[in-house]
DNA sequence: AAAGCGTGGTG
DNA sequence: TCACCAAGCTT
């Protein structure tokens, strides 16, 4: 049996998606900017992770403008727990864009949306097919997985060399009267059909055509190296208050959580960094020595992507006469604990937040 | 080209 | 506990 013809492929994948899809907002509207903020909030996201958010970003920034129009801190404190936070910062500077420079409306093609910050091929295609019907194939983790197990490609879906074999294989099978069906259709049978583990082969369309089923290949393919293993960072976190208010600082530096907010940082090579040591440098930087000193006796484990973090605790009071060097010198701000719950933070420091002062 | 960027779910 | 994965993009 040979490879599928692209009519029999797209219309099995179609008529699988008519049958199996889920009903899922963005796929009721053709509005470009619904459609831009649900893509970018999908990147590397789960539909389940990632639908309660988009619904409170359409609730609260109906539009374009609204989005551009609110400020930073309130376009990352709604992202807050999605993660990849440079989407909410390239969210925001676009939607900037857009309002400034289009007049509030998108760019009308592929070529143009992929000049957008935070829109790249992926994105650029599903919101021009999705909301422009224009002919460009996404490809995107389903769509690499679909296409190299029916397709028997060997390539290394993670290599950037091997996109354009994929690239142009699925141009070659976008049927030009329904790219966007045929897009949408691709990946949700990834998602849901041909998953990465565990697909469902035993009821699939495709199952006769596709040449990991029938080369008994189905749980090889496709082939992807390997991910590099996480560095381990350490960090100790110096809670500086005054009364019931907390110092928190927002993280400027090229590095995790950009654009969120945490507390004074003591960062070391390794683990156990004595009590005393983290105390002599919070008063070398305060030129002060400090009184009230307490570890908190939890020690925080934080999973990134390609960082483990271990997160130790300690909450300092301080008296007010040292609120003028810390805020000079150090930079740090004074915020009640209403405040800080506005403030967008890390995962990590939320946890600590609720655990011990919230 | 390879590395860096979050978080939560799953087996 | 751990590795892998998820509608990727940027530098």
């Amino acid at each position: 049996m040979p490879a599928p013809t692209p009519s029999f492929f797209s219309s099995a994948l179609i008529q699988w998606y008519h049958r199996h899809q889920r009903a899922l907002p963005w796929r009721e509207t053709r509005d470009p900017y619904a459609i831009w903020l649900s893509e970018i909030i999908l990147q590397q996201t789960r539909v389940k992770q990632g639908l309660p958010y988009y619904l409170r970003f359409m609730e609260r920034f109906p539009t374009v403008s609204d989005l551009a129009n609110a400020p930073q801190d309130e376009v990352l404190r709604l992202w807050q727990g999605l993660g990849y936070y440079s989407r909410a910062r390239n969210l925001h500077f676009t939607a900037k864009q857009v309002v400034e420079e289009f007049g509030g409306q998108f760019p009308g093609t592929y070529q143009e949306l992929l000049k957008l910050k935070g829109v790249g091929s992926y994105t650029a295609a599903a919101i021009a097919s999705f909301a422009y019907r224009e002919p460009v194939a996404v490809l995107d983790g389903n769509v690499y997985r679909v296409l190299a197990r029916v397709f028997g490609k060997y390539e290394n879906i993670a290599a950037p060399a091997s996109k354009k074999v994929f690239e142009e294989l699925a141009n070659s099978l976008i049927p030009q009267d329904e790219p966007d069906t045929f897009n949408q259709a691709i990946m949700e049978f990834g998602a849901i059909q041909c998953t990465p583990v565990a697909p469902d082969c035993l009821f699939c369309p495709l199952q006769q055509t596709c040449f990991a089923f029938l080369n008994g290949l189905v749980n090889a393919l496709p082939l992807k190296e390997k991910a590099k293993s996480s560095r381990q960072r350490f960090f100790q976190y110096l809670v500086l208050q005054v009364g019931d208010q907390v110092y928190m600082k927002k993280r400027t530096q090229n590095d995790i959580w950009m654009g969120l907010y945490d507390f004074f940082l003591v960062e070391s090579e390794a683990p156990g960094l004595p009590a005393p040591e983290v105390k002599s440098q919070l008063e070398q930087a305060l030129q002060e020595a400090v009184a009230a000193f307490t570890p908190v006796d939890q020690t925080y484990k934080h999973v990134l992507s390609h960082q483990k973090i271990m997160a130790q605790f300690y909450l300092v009071s301080l008296p007010n006469r040292l609120r003028k060097e810390v805020e000079e010198s150090i930079g740090l701000s004074l915020y009640s604990l209403e405040a800080i719950e506005e403030l967008p933070k890390a995962v990590l420091i939320n946890s600590f937040l609720k655990d011990h002062l919230f």
